[in-house]
DNA sequence: ATAAAAATTGCAACTATATTGCATTAGAGG
DNA sequence: CCTCTAATGCAATATAGTTGCAATTTTTAT
């Protein structure tokens, strides 16, 4: 569990009170939030247009990253110190083995509650190299399904 | 290259003219297409609802399949019979009870030109089982970059 | 310390994608 | 041909996100 004002002092970015509020909120749940999961949890006099632009401040900085979900709103979570680390370039990581760490973890999303779970320990394997001509950045594992509450 | 009227044959399902129109179009591009995309190359005259629901009910009849893009815009392409073959490597992956529908390949979606590309051979595998609480349904690999076009 | 410049915030208006309600039309089955 | 259902067309609405701009706050330079 990390602070928002840790993630701050750690990695020497301005922070602004709204900015802390918003990581505040991410660091307390475990799991990709959308732009209004976010709201309900801030202050209601909290502006829907300055959590959008906190939102990419965060992601250019990558203090979070977002995925898109099956009803096309986006989710944001907080990249976990590990992940943080990795800087390495995704093509080297690609052209050597086809295994792959990073932001590329895998993530659950149910289809009936449209909660997003990440699977920390699921990453891709491919079965083939891509293509030479195309230039890779990322890869998004995204798996669909029923979550163990929405079986019951 | 499989004809509109050849799918609605061969189905068995039930085909209007603008079943046929929107299926003619999406047989004639080998590439995910919007609903933009799809209303550009049909007649001025086509209805953007109906389009849309059109949509709706071919997905439903698994004619075709649709891709989440990172604008928030949905895609849409044919369902080749080659690609509803491919359902042995999933179920080898995903170790136990887990049902699966096809279409399980890879995306290249390109961030400059908004082009997805349907990367045929490539197919996921997990570093490692997905938690036996989750049910799946369906496997989804996004790879994300610069297309061969766009990197000139 | 203070003025100027830059970054951030708040509000209103706007865009794009998709959905809903409802009246109308077209097709299938008797 | 008539009836019933499915499909269509149009208007209105919903939802997610963006843009413009003025006001405020923070940083920088003097």
């Amino acid at each position: 569990m990390q602070s928002a004002e840790l993630i701050f002092q750690q990695s020497g970015l301005k922070s602004t009170a709204s900015r802390l509020e918003v990581t505040a909120v991410l660091a307390q749940n475990n799991h990709p939030l959308t732009h209004q999961d976010l709201l309900k949890q801030l202050p209601d006099s909290f502006d829907r247009v300055t959590l959008y632009r906190v939102l990419d401040w965060l992601l250019q900085n990558k203090v979070i990253h977002r995925i898109a979900g099956e009803d096309r709103a986006w989710r944001f979570q907080l990249n976990t110190s590990q992940s943080n680390q990795t800087k390495f370039s995704y093509k080297t990581i690609l052209s050597k083995s086809k295994t792959f760490k990073q932001h590329n973890h895998a993530h659950f999303q149910c289809g009936d509650c449209g909660k997003v779970f990440c699977l920390d320990n699921v990453y891709p394997k491919l079965t083939q190299d891509i293509p030479t001509d195309f230039l890779v950045d990322s890869i998004e594992l995204n798996i669909k399904g029923k979550c163990a509450n929405c079986q019951k």
